[in-house]
DNA sequence: ATTAGCACTGTGAAAAAATGAGTGCTAGGA
DNA sequence: TCCTAGCACTCATTTTTTCACAGTGCTAAT
């Protein structure tokens, strides 16, 4: 347990180094705290004794340790208002009712990461609401054709599929039993029912029954009902920490390449807050924190993801979240 | 004019140069040559004199100037064979039958920033072939719907517009009369059929006829028809004359945002070759260099773009773009 | 025309020195 | 018992010095 005074001292390093990146000294403190820097230096001590601060090199100023983050995080921090600007520019997005939902969510990503110089991503998935409302096709020429499906929640997507020899006829029979039999299913349990459904029977209305069923079933198990948006990538250049182009690289890949299926290990579970994970809690970067909320809305389920460097703005950024995710959810 | 041997310097410095990035001394290069380090200076005096080379500082080694770099790819560059890998892996694209035609031309932009760690940009824009196919409606609810608009060549949009009060069934004439009179007109005459041949006969058949037209002629005009790819971004940094974090956003910013409108001015205008714009010839960054094809297919027309630092692979660049244009084109 | 030879130049790396911010510890005072 | 002034010490950083060397330009001889 700490005493008050080492409190305020630890509050007083993380929000000082947050701002200006150096290891902070006891000097730096004592006039805030109204003690000595002789004081101050053995609260450091204590401190550093549990774990919560570091020293660079023997005689240095202390840096806050990811136990110090995590201290201040979960005990210190003040959810401070948000300030009126970063407030107004955000109402004026959500208040914008041309604006469709997935172009609100974008725009609001976007003004993070101006504000805040870090990464800001969104994670959707079309939510279990997503039933299909209807597939339609066109035919290009004699051997391809597109499929548009569409969902009651207005997601759309198209897949052009090539059939040599069928019959147009024949597709029009599918397309027709697809939407007598499947409209209003869960987008995510499609597959089971074309298996279970029409393919047991496809057979007895049409010829090319082989052909055709496993080109539709292809569409449909490649819906990707993902919807995935990042902003800011580039943001990762302007902190310090990231001077080194490998590390760099490697982060960007990350964010690229995995599609984030596991930027964090979910052992918060799915709640309702914003959670944060930093440095090593997070499976990106030992140096990156990562904060991040769910959403749930009619249309979509989702996550908007904040990274940044472990000496984040985290006060900032969660009202930030908090502010977001509010207004997406309605 | 230069003498043969002249020729010969420059060309050796401007390889070497590309293929280390140090400034290039004249003991290198009097081994090639058969002649003694000395005669070579002069010769390099000689290029300096005509602004072909450039020195770092008095007693460096010499560096292409961008005018040598000119010089060399008008008059030096020999156009190598591709090498068998990089041949190989173009062609296992090409041959899969299974892509669509973006999906080859995405898979070879990826392989050649993969193969030379520059960028690779692919600029579309459906052709002034694509004619209106078939425009269909969805309705989700009450007072919002689905367009879809589909085009002969396979290109795909959809629009979610809101319409609150409206008849489903002046919906549905409206869509009928589109399909019915402007079906087969290229995209980019679409608007102004719209304004010419619907405007004036839409307010016999339908009720809110004003607000429909509007809507509709919203979403046509919106049709992007562009086609943007940009693969390897990140290689940029990978090259020691971006090591400038300025710099780099700067670049990056550009690609990003301008959605490179204007990469170059035109002055080569469109024809049918590969194109180099060096150093300040491009309006992207003094220190890169942009190698750029266009190319033409049923479905769209557009460019191939590659940048990279001024010591760029310039002849494997090249053969590359002839091979991939050469295959985008069939 | 070419080249060997030589003095000279600027870079870059390494070593040395100077600076200074910050520490830990101690001993005396409230 | 807690606080603080004082002091010696440490280490990163910056500046200065030194040094080697890669490369040049010029000249005089071939």
């Amino acid at each position: 347990m700490l005493t008050d005074r080492q409190k305020e001292v630890l509050k007083i390093i993380v929000l000082e180094y947050i701002k200006l990146a150096k290891p902070v000294g006891s000097n730096l403190i004592c006039d805030t705290l109204k003690c000595s820097s002789a004081t101050v230096r053995s609260e450091m001590a204590a401190l550093e004794e549990l774990g919560l601060l570091e020293k660079t090199h023997t005689s240095s100023g202390r840096v806050p340790s990811e136990k110090g983050y995590r201290y201040y995080v979960d005990n210190l921090m003040e959810l401070k208002k948000m300030s009126a600007e970063d407030m107004l520019k955000l109402q004026i997005i959500f208040r914008n009712n041309q604006l469709q939902f997935n172009d609100c969510v974008a725009e609001s990503l976007r003004l993070i990461s101006e504000m805040t110089n870090y990464t800001s991503i969104k994670l959707g998935t079309a939510s279990h609401n997503n039933t299909l409302k209807e597939i339609s096709v066109v035919p290009l020429n004699n051997d391809s054709l597109i499929v548009i499906v569409v969902t009651n929640m207005g997601y759309v997507e198209h897949k052009n599929i090539t059939l040599p020899n069928v019959d147009i006829e024949d597709v029009k029979k599918t397309v027709n039993l697809i939407n007598n039999m499947i409209v209003g299913t869960p987008i995510d349990e499609i597959s089971q029912k074309l298996e279970y459904e029409i393919k047991p029977i496809i057979g007895n209305y049409v010829e090319e029954h082989e052909k055709l069923y496993n080109a539709f079933y292809n569409v449909f198990s490649n819906f990707t009902s993902k919807n995935i948006d990042i902003v800011g990538k580039k943001n990762i250049l302007k902190h310090k920490e990231f001077d080194n182009i490998e590390k760099v690289s490697r982060i960007l890949d990350k964010l690229e390449d995995e599609n984030m299926v596991n930027l964090v290990d979910d052992i918060k579970g799915n709640n309702n807050d914003i959670n944060i994970y930093i440095g090593k809690e997070n499976n990106l970067d030992e140096d990156v924190t990562i904060i991040e909320t769910d959403y749930k809305t009619p249309q979509e389920d989702g996550k908007i993801v904040v990274v940044g460097p472990k000496r984040m703005e985290y006060d900032r950024v969660v009202s930030l979240l908090e502010f977001i995710k509010e207004n997406i959810e309605k």
